[in-house]
DNA sequence: AATGAATGAGCATTCATTCAT
DNA sequence: TATGAATGAATGCTCATTCAT
């Protein structure tokens, strides 16, 4: 077999590696299906990438938040006025029916940041990225309460398998949020 | 080697499989890792558990619902007028502080919950457990919030690995109870 | 558990070991896999068959010798004049059409007796049975040949899946028996 | 332990996988058995065969056709009016006595292909085989026919442990072919 | 007499990683 | 530089058989 030319081979693995965790989860992720999958020799992916972690490091940093993304590339949020509850509410619905694999994603993402330390960094990114985009609407500790119970309003629909509510999630989103004071 | 007898091997093993899922997590457990915490031969573990699973699901539902428990232990929650976020601030409080791994291990039986099917009907007993307590202080859409919020700030303190700042919780908890109407 | 009064515990064993046989071949014949079929503890199969063996032995010994016994019983043999290639072809035909599982088991039987020595003597049993009824309408080696020739015949029909030509059977079993001499 | 170096280890893996086979029949065929018959780690079979069935594969084409190949390479065959029915016969005693294992691996085969459709191809080739260079000979239904006649002889043979009468063969296989139509 | 429990050997397969070429 | 080969540990699971009760 003639040696392959193929200058992409990095990013074709962690194109790979993306699709073999969105089909299998963080734990079916192995060099061996990303060599499968990526159609490249098993050795080539332990000379890419010295160990599993780095390549799945790699692999989720390139994902670009799963949540943090969509809100921080939301048009309301970009106005100032925006009715902060009811957005994130449309979002969130938005993300959960578009994109159920990157939901689970983010929060297997979570749970194995436990147990790997280097995917704290990409956890915490993915984390404040929401908060950050949040706190130019409000104050700090109401963006966080915000995110928390976002995160736990998705928890459920994960958990239950159930639908999405969208007027419940922005009906207690709006309950964080302190009335203005004049 | 002689044969030993040994009533309640079944328990002992139920036993070391909930340490060992404390100390790896439920990625970590294999029937090996349970035969050598139990102290016993391997083909032990499959006579008396016919899968992983079996063994898994007979750990968990033993452990009797985490926070679920703690919250309906509860003796402020027995009386009618408590303060059901206060309360609920405290528990959390404790609970994180007396048993992480608990908690560590309730988020994973959820995550895992997703993969594995057989694990949905103890997620449910678990989550619904807290929300049936809290149903008996407040009306159900505020009850699923508190424990949705919950669940959010939980995560947030194990991920940042930080530290549980009671009074912030009791506060945003406190906003998802709609104010008493006289 | 209490202890079941089960007199015919040993026939109900020979039985659910003929349900295995016939349904994932001698291979698949095990203590877990009869004991489970027969709804009986496993314990039960080792203490009514000392081994795997002498309970297949026993089993195949109560087959009543497939092919051997629908050549028995076929009414047409009992007349002496009868055409004994067309007789045979027919025979062999509704067999093969009757019971697949058991020709399978039949020849699995042959090539098991092979490595076990326990299984000659009924390998043996039901191929003379055979021979035994056809001598009665031509010479032995003619009987012999006959035999033969079905047996290929049905090998090739089970090893190419394809369907059984009775014609081309009876045509060339045919061929095998001398022409009377006046 | 060092690494070694070892080219041909798929080869010498086959090699130890055939001897296995002769010597256990089909169904004793196991990853660590072909490994300690090569004298190679565990680890080694199932890299070069992702599964037992591929090793078990390759080992049988390998083996070239049984009797077939003794048919094929027989002088006798290459010259036109050879008696068809006396070659065969002799053919057939002397693949007896030389390969009595290599006989019995064939009608494993045959059998081990009723279960494992990857073994048809193998199988068909096989048999194929031999009816393709008899038809240069005879008829196509009288070609089939002798090929069923001697699978039945052969096995009858086998299974009583019984010698191989060459006379009888022949003679038997010559009532098969018509007579010639001048 | 009957059986639940126990056990050790065996099974196919997957895997991360190392290394000789 | 790139990779096919190699390896040893580990995985879940099945099994025939033995034995204490």
């Amino acid at each position: 077999m003639t040696r392959r030319y193929d200058p992409e081979r990095r990013q074709r693995l962690i194109d790979a590696a993306l699709r073999v965790v969105g089909r299998a989860g963080i734990a079916g992720l192995s060099h061996r299906a990303v060599a499968a999958e990526a159609d490249v020799p098993l050795g080539s992916t332990t000379y890419h990438f010295a160990s599993l972690d780095e390549l799945l490091v790699a692999a989720l940093r390139q994902t670009n938040e799963g949540f943090a993304r969509a809100v921080r590339e939301s048009a309301a949020f970009a106005r100032p006025g925006c009715d902060v509850a009811a957005e994130l509410a449309r979002i969130t619905g938005e993300w959960l029916a578009r994109d159920r694999a990157g939901v689970e994603l983010e929060y297997e993402l979570y749970l194995a940041a436990l147990h790997k330390p280097v995917l704290r960094p990409i956890a915490a990114e993915w984390t404040d990225g929401v908060t950050e985009t949040l706190v130019r609407h409000t104050d700090p500790v109401t963006a966080r309460a915000l995110v928390a119970l976002l995160d736990g309003i998705c928890l459920q629909v994960l958990l239950t398998d159930g639908t999405y509510d969208e007027e419940y999630a922005r009906q207690v989103l709006a309950r964080l949020i302190p009335a203005p004071v004049d």
